[in-house]
DNA sequence: TAAATTTGTTAGTATTGTCTAACATTTTAT
DNA sequence: ATAAAATGTTAGACAATACTAACAAATTTA
């Protein structure tokens, strides 16, 4: 059994190697918000627990057990997240910190209750893959809204950053996932794309938060 | 902030004194399951934090302060043992593990939204009191049924043992909260009772599972 | 009331997970 | 190619919470 601290090593570790690929110590670190020699530490006895393939000054790669159980951790992380929005009322901006404590709850009932109850989700409120019992992702790949060119037609699947800030911003301009948005403009000096969806006229989005946005285009 | 560690030695103190009257580092030590020079130091920690009133080689007393966060943490407790019950399907017997772990999560907003999906409940699945926001628990005084008689007729309130066995051996005999019981004899040598509620005949109790019975009698 | 038992404390140690300071290696830039 | 910068490790310390062994006080019993 992994201990809370080393839990959220897991998930850094899979969440980081999910985003850039290789990881190293000084990104593991800032992550956690934990300084480096703790993390190499971690990391020793994260390799004797055959959780990473460690070499000194090397960069860190989860063994297929560590994948296994870190895609564990996240499962309860997501699945929590699902509940809390689903069944408990919560908006998808407000359920990140209480997760991150009910992910360490050690009881694989409750977590298969809560997956019972959802009807067994495959993605979590902000569209990231709940990983299955075995700790395994099924990747789906979006395109980028700020990929997108003037004309395309897409359904919303997933947002990239999840702080409260951006999340936020999307609320109060009623984004949410699946809604369809049309690209009426792409603006070629800041690439910042004029849109229309829902109920709105147009909204112009900034390619910072174009490029936030995951969408699947209409299948053809 | 008291730490994961803390909570458990308040709801352990706040228990005992409720069953027992006083409480001393004897009998803390073992519901908590920890040696008792442990329990030494740390009731020193809580007599500077201002939680106890503690003075070598007495009992050990809740101040104010301690028994009001005491009672938050029992509040938080109970509510997700009637959350897990009333919204997650559990059966009584086996919410009390996730509770005490669920019971520590740091987030107001989250048990705030357990109370108002439960309607402010104000008893937990085995009828213990749920302290209100300000930790403090109103008593409703019941009667053990091992102390009505021939001829009562009594509504079970609460169960005083909330051991997984005792439920379930509850749970065989179809005996659950709010059942109307009547007694139709009490067997004088060993005390057991002959009783009948909901369609069983009649069943015979042990005194045993009687004193562990709370009742209120029908209102006269 | 004195001995035996129970209860409680002190002292010293261990483990987990964190830190800082100092040093070592690797990478980048001139 | 070497100096500078970035990255990573080692060594030693610390806080929280637990333990055991030894001792002290209080209570019970004979």
């Amino acid at each position: 059994m992994n201990s809370l601290a080393e839990e959220n090593y897991l998930k850094a570790l899979f969440n980081l190697a999910t985003e850039n690929g290789d990881v190293n110590v000084t990104e593991l670190s800032k992550r956690l918000g934990i300084k480096m020699p703790t993390v190499t530490s971690m990391m020793k006895k994260f390799a004797e627990k055959k959780l990473v393939h460690y070499e000194s000054y090397k960069p860190l790669r989860l063994t297929e057990k560590g994948k296994r159980e870190a895609g564990l951790v996240i499962r309860k992380h997501r699945l929590t997240e699902m509940f809390l929005v689903e069944k408990m009322n919560f908006a998808w901006e407000e359920v990140h910190d209480i997760a991150e404590q009910i992910e360490h709850i050690q009881s694989p009932l409750f977590f298969e209750k809560m997956d019972e109850l959802l009807g067994h989700p495959k993605v979590d409120p902000h569209g990231s893959p709940i990983p299955d019992r075995n700790g395994k992702i099924v990747w789906k790949t979006y395109d980028k809204l700020s990929d997108c060119q003037e004309g395309d037609a897409v359904t919303l699947a997933a947002v990239i950053n999840t702080s409260p800030e951006f999340l936020k911003y999307l609320n109060s301009r009623k984004i949410s996932l699946g809604i369809r948005i049309k690209i009426r403009a792409v603006e070629p000096f800041d690439k910042s794309m004029v849109v229309s969806y829902g109920k709105s006229g147009s909204e112009t989005l900034s390619n910072l938060v174009c490029e936030r946005l995951l969408v699947e285009r209409e299948e053809s």
